[in-house]
DNA sequence: CGGGCACTTGATAGTAATCAAGTCCGGTGG
DNA sequence: CCACCGGACTTGATTACTATCAAGTGCCCG
């Protein structure tokens, strides 16, 4: 056994080691030394984690809670680009290519992460191949998602781009519900906005159309019940 | 010396082989056995070589020419996300994550392309784990690229959206030239429209614009001199 | 030289951004 | 506990922009 798997300060790192997809192929000893790497921190809502242009030398891993990826323009507006939850690895643009982060990364509610140093992930993905599939199985899974993303700001009408958004956070964040599925916005009202590139106000009007329709029912701002999912899907078709 | 080195019915291989990024970190023995794996193809303009739900066996580099991977949507317009050319590969999600192709890739000019197939590409991963390295830096430089282009469709007027096109195309294509530089467009207006996700007309007022402005100058259909690049990028800031 | 196709240019209409009031809700302090 | 305050959201009116529709125009290729 290892001599890491005793070892109390670390215990309740493997519960993240143990969860993330990357690692998933490890057995206990490995996940163990994998968690003796790991170093943890905290961070309350709305802190920023990183910085565009900043040189971040560790993976991040989020083991509790959501954070958004962002880009500022120079015309004042703030494009988000991913939500990263529970599981999801970031900052390994830094590890993998020799690059600086190139969006900012900040908590929408407190978070709590792990870290793992670059050199220690370096040797990890020589020492474990398949650490490096899953590495590439999650970027590919990325980049089609981001494909879909152009896909809908390009080719579609914005009505479709607010289904994509409320099935797409129905999918991971939704929850069974008397009359169809809860779920838990994850961002306000400007913040789908800038997910999707669209006016905030425009965010307001295409969901009050949906609920008008029956299709979904708005509870205050942070909570919406999907009545129709079909729906939802034929409108992107 | 590896006895593949002279079979010559793979020499014309070799240098597809040698010139392609994720295969740099090989020496002459493992490219020649690399290039014994390979297969090649040819392909005149316009033809289909991936169709979006397929499930294509075998990694795709191209060796020779240009395609264009793009997305057919209900409305009937195309999105394009890639435009791939020599030395790059394509095919790859089919073979990291076990999906079908989830885009159509069709040649805009005469193609040559090699072909690797699904096991042998594994094997190569397995033995050469700088290969995933290489892969998973470039999975990251395309992340990074669609990102920006999320950016600039999201959160960036039309203007910034056509500027960006004409600085990617002149960085890929662009040649010296008396009073600027002269750039061989990939595409054509109605194909640089659905690659930015406006309308053609858009696109030809857009350039129009420029022209009249001293920043472009248009010669048919196909070629344009960037005679000043800073306009360009002061355009996307 | 003629035909066709891609592109340009113009006119119009539709849609979303912007501007501008309100409204609702949660939190705070009296 | 209630009244007040501020922030986020909704709704309405107007404006600006781009898609669409509709003629041309020019260029390439046979």
């Amino acid at each position: 056994m290892s001599k890491h798997t005793h070892s109390c300060e670390h215990c309740h790192h493997q519960s993240c080691a143990r969860r993330v997809p990357i690692f998933s192929s490890l057995d206990d000893d490995e996940l163990s030394w994998v968690s003796s790497l790991i170093t943890t921190k905290k961070y309350s809502k709305g802190e920023l984690i990183i910085m565009e242009g900043s040189n971040p030398e560790s993976l991040i891993i989020v083991n509790k809670g959501k954070v958004k990826a962002f880009k500022d323009t120079q015309e004042g507006k703030e494009q988000i680009l991913y939500i990263f939850t529970e599981g999801d690895f970031l900052g390994e643009k830094n590890l993998l290519s020799q690059q600086k982060a190139t969006y900012n990364v900040e908590t929408l509610e407190e978070t709590h992460i792990c870290l793992i140093n670059k050199k220690d992930f370096q040797q990890l993905l020589r020492e474990y191949p398949d650490i490096s599939f899953k590495i590439m199985s999650e970027l590919c899974n990325r980049l089609e998602r981001l494909e879909n993303t152009i896909e809908n700001m390009g080719a579609k009408k914005i009505e479709a781009r607010v289904s994509s958004v409320l099935l797409e956070f129905l999918d991971k964040y939704g929850k069974h519900h008397a009359k169809g599925t809860l779920v838990e916005l994850p961002l306000s009202r400007e913040g789908i906005a800038s997910y999707i590139g669209v006016a905030r106000e425009t965010v307001s009007r295409k969901m009050s159309r949906l609920q008008d329709e029956g299709v979904i029912r708005v509870i205050g701002n942070k909570k919406v019940i999907i009545l129709d999912k079909e729906a939802l899907e034929r409108e992107i078709q």
